[in-house]
RNA sequence: GCCGGAGUGGCGGAAUUGGUAGACGCGAUGGACUCAAAAUCCAUUGGGGGCAACUCCGUGCGGGUUCGAGUCCCGCCUCCGGCACCA
């Protein structure tokens, strides 16, 4: 048990920071700012270790900040629309809003417990017609750009969740939440044109110089640039055309077929009324529905000739046109040349389906048997012929962009966002459907369009709000007829795209926020969560602020000037997670040790982006630790002394002055397991000095003891918060300055000199900091265990880098 | 397959710029205190050899660069993450 009584410290402090109000703030040009966020959680009831650790970070670096004079706003938030509040609603028939509150209020309790301390004036919850009113603001906005549009394409659908899907939310082909299989339906769905914004988003990860690295290529890949051309080819005995994209136009002269998507609708067009309609139809229909598993899992390239031909506009030479799955409908234009000598898939189709290869870049003498993709000369290809990559990909798109034949393109792999979703709990979509005026936005002095309750929330393959002839039949608000509402609500990651702003100015009732409070506190300059957002909410969100940007609310491009992407805590080698079954409850640590030993041991169990293994022995170190520090704070432990400084005193301060330097750079540099082991080190040197026969002076020790304490303020707060008044301050910690070290007096005055032979540690001598690299040498060769090896060998050279090393090399 | 990241004691990890490998903590062993236990404190703790001074080996494996490599370069192995029919 720990030395001090835990439970009524904790309460205590965590009722003066609320009371006093100590972390609440506003917009204050005077002062510099630090917007510090934390991914705003799902509300998911009960807090495990796991999310201790994570609330854990963001709560030190605000308070660290804050002990250095920024002002620092930590806001909090709820992503409370979603499934698992909506699935527990089908079990229970509970409201999930009934649901998600009682969640809402269970983890603002734990978060206090924790010692996790936010402005909490600031609080949003998205399921709130107060937030979500402007989620349907926003997409009225991006309605009236352009940048929101509803269309029928095929899309990805999750039959267990009843609902669609983004691209970004299928993982492997399956649902990225249930983990069933996703099946591809062609579906009329709403859309954000996020893909008008990729050559930003890509173009601007350069400036997010303070993410990690990892995170920016995995954005760059997921929006995936592709320079090529498109050009047109005529279908042989018609007047019908198609374009098709290529990054490789220099290998045109080797195309032997062309290929169109199954959703290609040139492909119904072309074999109308031929005798290929009907097998043709069947394959298109099938492939149409398969998931993305079923048809990888395939082998081989499936696809059939539709019976007509395609002119190749560089050498007129007319090349059969296939229809086959491994050509997607929504990359490219759905249809490409097929090159089978310099593309591995194009080759496996030709091998599979009997048709002629030709090679357009000479591969090396021993290259068979596939496709070669490597550059190279051309051959085989008229005008290119000896023309390596990139010089033929030049002369080739002059000559289609001369003829008006073609063009340079630029492609992205990035697929517009599909915010649409089947389901109950979400924001509903602001749009009205008339017969006679087609879609028509609700005005914005109708917003919101509250979430209506119903009886039945189970999803039937459309929103359960389709239910609700209230809620759908409305008077068009153009034309004044009977016109029908809009029932799919919104993917959550629309509320998450933009809560940030928001935490700026979250009481506004007249606007989405104000700009000037925006422009205030933006960009975040911490933003915190987890890896798993790289390519989701962390791409929307910076979509949506520049769309904002370009609308001239937010001043800023970028919205998370720096971000910080957690390790996960493990249990058994596996993510703690409810749904796993292996989580940790922090309660019975609570009561035995104390929210300071958990926060502490959550720090010091490895670096904070490594995923760490939960552990329950590394709780007792740090609380034994604070169980030291709080006796050597609270009672007379061994010797003080009242006398002026001695050089054991001087030896301590420097010691202390060094430590701050270190714990300062440590948490600078997120290496907080580190910071807290220097702390550590200090505390066992101020206890073994006094301990030691001098003892330390009165002065001294209440200096050093000092600083340990405000070191420890943002890392484990009660504890040093209690010992700080203890001692006769009667500020609060909180709001004391960080601790400055002085660079002279935290300099070693000695050092440990190595002396090396041969590059092997042979000998060490304690030596002022000052020494030269003469008396280095000559230490070095007085001392005996050096001379043996310098003796018995011929002395080549010798390395001299005072003061702390010198290396012999000797034959 | 492609693109990242990692591999260090019994365990978690440290070594920030090429310069003392193993900080700090856990665990373990021995000791002090105690009637005893708990708590606390002290000592030892990478492996081998030696009474000792000391010495040999040691950061996934094999090479290389360097006076000197956990750190840099080349080639592998293993694990983790991301992407994956994107033309």
């Amino acid at each position: 048990m720990p030395a001090y009584d835990v439970t009524a410290i904790e309460r205590k402090w965590q009722d003066r920071w609320e009371s006093e109000r100590t972390f609440y703030v506003t917009e204050d040009p005077e002062r510099t700012k630090f917007y510090n966020v934390q991914m705003y959680p799902y509300p998911s009831g009960d807090l495990h270790m796991g999310h201790l650790r994570n609330y854990g970070y963001l709560d030190l670096l605000t308070r660290y900040r804050r002990m250095q004079g920024f002002n620092v706003l930590a806001p909090m938030g709820w992503d409370s629309f979603g499934l698992p509040a909506e699935n527990a609603a089908i079990q229970t028939g509970i409201h999930p809003r009934v649901f998600t509150e009682e969640q809402i209020a269970r983890m603002k309790v734990q978060l206090r417990r924790l010692g996790a301390v936010y402005d909490w004036d600031r609080e949003l919850a998205s399921h709130t017609p107060e937030y979500y009113r402007w989620d349907q603001w926003l997409f009225l906005r991006l309605f009236e750009r352009g940048l929101a549009y509803k269309k029928k394409s095929p899309v990805n659908w999750c039959p267990n969740d009843q609902t669609v899907l983004a691209n970004e939310q299928v993982v492997d082909g399956r649902c990225e939440r249930c983990g069933h299989e996703v099946e591809k339906r062609d579906l009329e769905q709403w859309f954000f044109r996020i893909t008008d914004y990729a050559d930003r988003l890509l173009a601007d990860l350069d400036q997010l110089t303070e993410w990690p690295d990892r995170v920016r290529t995995m954005q760059e890949n997921w929006i995936g640039r592709s320079e090529g051309m498109t050009f047109t080819m005529e279908v042989a005995g018609t007047e019908r055309t198609f374009e098709v994209f290529t990054t490789r136009p220099d290998t045109v002269f080797g195309m032997t077929f062309a290929v169109l998507a199954p959703e290609h609708p040139l492909v119904s067009e072309l074999v109308d009324g031929t005798e290929y309609e009907e097998e043709v139809g069947r394959y298109a229909a099938a492939a149409r529905k398969a998931t993305e598993i079923e048809r990888l899992a395939e082998g081989g390239k499936t696809g059939m000739f539709i019976g007509r031909h395609a002119t190749n506009p560089v050498n007129g030479r007319e090349v059969p046109i296939f229809v086959a799955d491994y050509v997607l409908m929504t990359y490219g234009t759905g249809a490409i040349m097929a090159v089978p000598g310099q593309d591995q898939r194009d080759w496996e189709f030709a091998e599979d389906h009997g048709l002629e290869i030709i090679r357009t870049v000479q591969p090396p003498d021993d290259w068979a048997g596939k496709a070669y993709l490597d550059d190279g000369p051309a051959i085989n290809s008229g005008f290119l012929d000896g023309l390596w990559m990139a010089d033929a990909k030049k002369r080739i798109i002059a000559w289609f962009e001369d003829r008006g034949l073609g063009y340079a393109t630029v492609q992205y792999r990035l697929r517009d966002w599909l915010i649409s979703r089947q389901r109950y709990w979400g924001c509903p979509i602001p749009i009205v459907t008339c017969p006679t005026c087609g879609l028509v936005p609700v005005p914005d002095e109708d917003l919101p369009v509250v979430l209506p309750d119903v009886e039945d929330y189970t999803p039937k393959g459309q929103s359960p709000l389709a239910a609700v002839s209230s809620f759908v039949e409305v008077d068009c608000p153009r034309c004044g007829g009977p016109a029908r509402r809009e029932t799919d609500t919104m993917d959550t990651f629309v509320d998450s795209s933009w809560y940030f702003l928001r935490y700026t100015d979250p009481g506004n009732t007249e606007t989405i926020f104000s700009p000037d409070r925006a422009a205030y506190w933006m960009p975040v300059d911490q933003y915190i969560g987890g890896v798993e957002h790289a390519v989701l909410h962390l791409l929307y969100a910076r979509f949506i602020t520049k769309v904002l940007h370009d609308h001239g609310l937010v001043t800023v491009e970028e919205p998370f000037a720096r971000l910080f992407t957690q390790g996960m805590l493990t249990l058994g080698g596996k993510a703690m997670s409810k749904s796993k079954g292996n989580v940790v409850a922090p309660d019975a640590f609570y009561q035995r040790y104390g929210a300071d030993a958990i926060r502490l041991y959550e720090y010091f169990i490895g670096p904070p982006t490594d995923d760490a293994e939960w552990s329950e022995s590394g709780i007792d170190g740090t609380s034994r630790f604070l169980d030291r520090v709080w006796r050597m704070g609270s009672e007379e432990v061994g010797e003080l002394v009242d006398r002026a400084p001695i050089g054991a005193d001087l030896e301590m301060l420097a010691e202390a002055h060094r430590t701050v330097k270190k714990v300062t750079e440590d948490i600078d540099r997120f290496s907080f397991n580190t910071a807290v082991a220097s702390l550590m080190e200090l505390s066992n040197s101020i206890g073994a000095r006094l301990r030691s026969a001098e003892g330390l002076a009165r002065e001294t020790f209440d200096a050093v003891f000092d600083m340990l304490i405000r070191m420890l303020a943002p890392l484990a707060p009660h504890v040093s918060h209690e010992l700080w008044e203890r001692r006769g301050h009667d500020t609060m910690l909180a709001l004391e300055s960080w601790p400055s070290w002085d660079e002279t007096l935290a300099e070693e005055t000695s050092v440990t000199l190595v002396v090396q032979v041969n590059g092997k540690v042979r000998h060490r001598i304690e030596v002022p900091t000052t020494v030269t690299a003469a008396e280095v040498e000559r230490l070095a060769r007085d001392a005996p265990q050096v001379r043996r090896w310098l003796d018995n060998g011929n002395e080549r050279s010798v390395v001299v880098r005072p003061p702390n090393l010198i290396n012999f090399v000797v034959d």
